[in-house]
DNA sequence: CCCCATTTGTGCGTATGTATC
DNA sequence: AGATACATACGCACAAATGGG
């Protein structure tokens, strides 16, 4: 598989898809390092630029966390905790804000779970850690 | 508030919070129009890398969104419409991927809720418009 | 401790395409 | 038609972080 750069999709997002189909194949793990972008720009025969634009588009889709200095590595998934959605509350999913970021140390591209009870009490969760329930009334 | 062109923080994720504080007080208001790419860099004295990035960070949170040949808007909050977590279901948080993007029409960096049913099967639905609930068994 | 190689971050110049007004 | 503004893409150069010797 190559790279068209006369194709009507941005070299960027084509580099994108090949790394995510490197990413979910497995052939790229979750914790090994990326191929440093000047390593890309030789590979595929584009430019710096395209290769940090497809790094940081895999970044905020959370599949990529990238450390300066060091490279970009392939998240690890995290486990899911059940979390029972209690009578009466609800949930909406949403993008941290900066602060909650930091406060929840989560990386870019990934959402929380804000919950609210009956009293408009709101919790936020990290949402790449937390699967909400409903038990069978059984 | 300025940027500090030696700090730790990157000056894209600085111009970020700024841009950031600015929506969250309201300064920037949902619709509007931010600044363009030429006048962030004068205005904060910092590259065009950096504006770009910059924007490309909030367009991640879901924040605002860029229109090609005009500039980026602050986004404005959907109405959610509330849908019941059915018993013996559960939900998670995660962003979509670029194909789930395209058919919801969603944004760049809103998340979507993956509902799943006792038998395995799942739905994917538009994480901005969407509110969970639970009702209370009364 | 310093030096060095590697890697990402930042700034800037340039160019082309495309969408809007 | 023209001006403006963003999107994409290439190039070069230096700064800053990291880790190894």
């Amino acid at each position: 598989m190559s790279i068209d750069p006369r194709s009507h999709t941005p070299v960027y997002v084509q580099l994108a898809d090949l790394l995510r189909q490197r990413i979910e194949a497995g052939e790229l793990s979750p914790g090994s390092l990326l191929p440093s972008e000047a390593r890309l720009t030789q590979e595929y025969g584009i430019g710096r630029e395209a290769v940090r634009m497809a790094v940081a588009l895999l970044r905020s889709e959370g599949l990529v966390r990238t450390q300066r200095g060091h490279g970009s590595y392939v998240r690890e998934i995290a486990e899911r905790t059940k979390i029972e959605l209690a009578a009466g509350n609800s949930a909406i999913a949403r993008m941290p804000t900066g602060a909650e970021r930091k406060h929840l140390g989560l990386d870019e591209g990934v959402p929380v779970l804000e919950i609210r009870d009956a009293k408009g009490r709101t919790e936020v969760l990290p949402g790449d850690e937390v699967e909400l329930t409903r038990p069978t009334s059984d």
